[in-house]
DNA sequence: CATTATGGTTTGTAACACAAACCAGTTGGC
DNA sequence: GCCAACTGGTTTGTGTTACAAACCATAATG
């Protein structure tokens, strides 16, 4: 078994960081959201979450679709299937993590 | 209660980071390193952990004491008390912030 | 007295997080 | 009809950051 220190120096910062775990939890949470939901629940300005989205989208684990409501657009936003399974990855290896860290004795 | 995915946003980025949240986990369970050991622990390149413990050290969370040992250079890590409260509430928040995502419903 | 090893620190740079400025369409006042 | 203000975002500009490569000082080695 590997240092349980290593792993977490080596956590993903495209799930890691704080705005994007948010968001990507916040997305788990809901199952689906628009835009402006999103930004009420994570708490972050639209510049912002507009760029985080961009990024995740990106990497394939956020689906961001453009519709009209009437005649006012939304953005409808949902996790992809690599989305979820990468969040729900994410928090179970920091817990994982955090426990082997407090098992851990110095002697390997 | 606030939203959890709002706190989530807002984590500490001096504690959160993934090269930092190692060394002070690392420095949590050792209780006691040197440089070398601790960039063993983690996997981090020389250059990456001395500036992460110079941020650490200059928000007072780790003590760096250089000794010599024999003739050669020893620098002498610990996490102060201030350090080893950041860290443990942050692993407590994380904990927290997770199970309150998941037992989350819409209805707010 | 070169060379290599030890124990780090400093420097350079590409990426990043963030808010301010911007933009396109829409509703409301008059 | 027309100007203002609102909605729903995106793009731009900028200071900060994480990282490794280059560097530095001292010590043992051939």
């Amino acid at each position: 078994m590997p240092e349980p220190f290593e792993e977490l120096a080596e956590l993903d910062r495209l799930v890691h960081e704080p705005a994007r775990l948010a968001i990507l939890t916040a997305l788990s949470a809901c199952r689906t959201a628009d835009f402006l939901y999103l930004q009420r629940l994570t708490g972050l300005s639209k510049g912002n979450l507009s760029s985080h989205l961009a990024k995740l989208e990106a990497a394939e684990l956020v689906r961001i679709e453009k519709e009209f409501v009437g005649k006012m657009p939304s953005t409808h936003l949902s996790l992809t299937r690599r989305g979820r399974a990468a969040i729900e990855r994410h928090w179970k290896e920091l817990d994982d993590l955090r426990r082997r860290a407090l098992d851990w004795q110095p002697a390997t």
